[in-house]
DNA sequence: TGAAAGTTTCTCTATTTACAGAAATAAACG
DNA sequence: CGTTTATTTCTGTAAATAGAGAAACTTTCA
């Protein structure tokens, strides 16, 4: 396959762009690849076309099998792994915020439980820290049931409350 | 000041989650320590509590400040910077979503909007790859008009609606 | 204005992470 | 079953990042 300027642009820039997601460079280029390759290509492919080692590209797919962004395709007479990934925008920011969730916020939120359980049972506990902590907890345990509720809804129901969003707000009134 | 065992705890859990968060270790970890803090704290305080090296406090402060973390403060009768968190955790959360919009989604809805328009007028382009950068565009568009429109309410408001989330939905209809 | 106190910038080293290439393993087919 | 093809794991090196300590610079006050 070869890559049209368009797509080289996108593709090096979702690689610089991952080291800020939380993955390495060539991880992201191969999902920026995939996103744009009109068919399913095989780790060989990506080798070449990304001018990666073959073993880098072993790891990075099963990184992003990791994240549950690739999947493993098959062709009729190959017996080479072909990858193929999500293509619609709306289901792959999904799979990327619930894995950065279990990443970045779920250890926290365990932490905080653990430290609001031992400040509980601490009569001479500073009561400030008392306060922050439970205060991080609660606020954290009020957004991740939001989230938990909201990501339960079909997509479709989510655009309309994004698209409403102003109307919401005018309807529960401000405060 | 002798941090107490569960400052220490946070302030350690802070520090590793830090290098997920974009941030690293003695950034997330001074952060921490200021959370905890029940007083604004001077750097060479910094350095001795956690064992850290003067220069790298004074950059990671800097650090802190271009996210708008920190502020400086001042003690009568004392030349020494003092610094302070925000202690609120939803304004901390709003800082740092913001925060990391820019560093994380903005640079990529200007690489879109440019690749669409560059396709707009190409004429060979591939009406797949054309699809696909344009869904992601729109997608995210709407995304960063509706939290634009978010962080303009004031939290209480943000908690109201928050809180109301099923009601909501239920209001909207499913669909 | 010069000594002291405070802060920042610079330089060098240690640590971590990324990644190529080789070796090892596993699967498929004749 | 051995040979070919595909994939993964291992090992070493290069690159990037973190962070200590020294040097340079700035501010404050006597």
């Amino acid at each position: 396959m070869k890559l049209t300027p368009v797509m080289e642009k996108f593709i090096l820039h979702w690689g610089e762009m991952g080291t800020r997601w939380g993955v390495n460079r060539s991880v992201a280029q191969i999902h920026a690849l995939l996103l744009m390759s009109p068919k399913p290509l095989n780790a060989e492919e990506i080798c070449e076309i990304l001018s990666l080692a073959r073993s880098n590209v072993s790891n990075s797919m099963k990184e992003l099998s990791g994240w549950g962004l690739v999947k493993v395709v098959h062709v009729l007479g190959d017996r080479r792994d072909h990858f193929t990934t999500l293509k619609d925008a709306q289901e792959t920011f999904n799979i990327i915020v619930e894995e950065r969730k279990k990443r970045e916020i779920d250890p926290t939120l365990a932490m905080l439980k653990e430290l609001s359980l031992e400040l509980e049972n601490d009569k001479d506990a500073d009561k400030e820290v008392k306060e922050r902590i439970n205060n991080m907890l609660s606020f954290l345990e009020m957004m991740t049931s939001w989230y938990d509720k909201m990501k339960k809804l079909p997509n479709s129901t989510l655009v309309t409350l994004v698209k409403a969003g102003t109307t919401i707000v005018k309807l529960i009134g401000k405060g």
